[in-house]
DNA sequence: TAAGCGGGTTGACGTGGATCAAACGCCGGG
DNA sequence: CCCGGCGTTTGATCCACGTCAACCCGCTTA
């Protein structure tokens, strides 16, 4: 997939869109915002963009004015040092936003790729910092926004500086399957839609290595594995590996 | 250190603050306010407390109403899973702020260490929240700082996922020198205020590890390290063991 | 139908850092 | 001045995960 047919399409595929219709509007930043204020959101809101599997929707180093929300489909964001390792920083999907690392340095810190077919809601940051001004409800929920993702952030770490690869591979499906959950999906069987390496990369592990602790995963019954198809079998027995003292 | 004692002392070590003639303040929130917007915050910044190497700022669990920012002295933020596993999720200085975690949930999420005396103004969040509503600067600031915050995890995140030990621990001592100047400090020398352990820590590796690589750098004449004390001698050779591919 | 390819699995082996253990230096208290 | 304790250093050993390599599977293209 080169970078230019991306960026072509990207300028093409832009619709217009509206909150106050929107089904995710419980999940995403209109949480709790009356009939008016959510009209108000529907002009701030300009556009949306789809973006094909492989697409990227922001890059480093590219001018930030925009979060987006992701609509529909899956995304991740890595960032990269010069000799060319990279780091996976999160994975994205339904009702979660994107693109606020930007607003510190008013350039993007980190590439945002799209890992299937998906849809996301451009929201110019300058109108939202205006907006949020009016409606103290979007504000704050704003805010929590912002700090919801430094607490993860902070799981990550924890993650990843103390737990050890089995461990890690659980708190990893254990997350999934609870924000699949909360988006009405089965939280007992769904589809990864990254690649081994790139949850090895997230998890600070390589690629065999998150393999090999699928297949003890199945061999135990905790979960059953077909390729990028999962089947928690045994929740609680996922739970509990997470909590292993360290031998 | 007992927690009763640090509890009660914190209930008594408040200080009316001003931000308007703090010698931080093109380091901290106020960066760029005008006077007049400097005399709101003012108002806003309630007290100012006073803590012992060792006494919690703030504990995982506590309600969450204000932010903190260093006034001087040394933290560690840390989050801890139930086996007693613990991971530093971060240290801050002078200008920095403290407590963003706990926007999201109302609680806070990890805990806030003083590693030497220290002292802290409180800003309650609310009353940061109504004034950022006025003062465009100071909302667009503020949001900034979450945003930087995010930007430093996902460096850590990068460091604890890619990078080896002595690659961590020069990225560490890097980062703290440049913390240092641009507080004005020497950049080359400087005392750490945290153990081999939190170090440890905080780079996801045992304090052994962590003692032998500076015993390695120091060897090969990057620094001279005594207990604490640290001088760095060869700045480059230290950027340069940064970026080594992994062979 | 074959051939090519990217992603995934599995095995054999090497190694960086953890673990275990001992000793050292610094510091405060008796 | 000695003593005990804590943080740190250093050495010896171990092991979880990385590395390297072969192979497999499902898909696409010729």
């Amino acid at each position: 997939m080169s970078t230019k047919d991306a960026t072509a399409r990207l300028a093409f595929e832009v619709v217009k869109t509206a909150c106050s219709n929107c089904n995710l509007r419980e999940l995403c930043l209109p949480i709790g915002l009356e009939a008016d204020e959510l009209r108000k959101l529907d002009e701030l809101v300009s556009t949306r963009r789809r973006l094909k599997r492989g697409d990227y929707l922001y890059r480093v180093g590219q001018d930030f004015e925009s979060i987006y929300a992701v609509r529909s489909g899956f995304f991740k964001t890595d960032v990269l040092i010069e000799d060319g390792r990279d780091q996976v920083t999160g994975f994205q999907m339904t009702g979660e936003l994107l693109g606020l690392d930007g607003i510190s340095s008013e350039v993007h810190t980190c590439n945002a790729i799209a890992l299937e077919d998906s849809e996301v809601c451009a929201i110019p940051f300058s109108h939202l910092e205006g907006l949020s001004r009016q409606i103290h409800t979007l504000q704050h929920h704003f805010h929590q926004v912002m700090s919801r993702e430094i607490v993860r952030d902070h799981g990550v770490m924890m993650l990843l500086g103390t737990m050890r690869a089995e461990e890690r591979l659980a708190a990893f499906l254990l997350n999934l399957s609870q924000r699949f959950k909360a988006r009405g999906y089965s939280p007992a069987e769904f589809n990864l839609r990254m690649s081994r390496d790139e949850i090895g990369s997230y998890l600070g592990l390589k690629l065999e290595t998150v393999s090999r602790a699928f297949s003890r995963f199945q061999d135990e019954g905790l979960l059953s594995v077909h390729q990028r198809r999962i089947r928690i079998l045994n929740t609680a027995g996922l739970k509990k590996l997470m909590s292993h003292q360290r031998l």
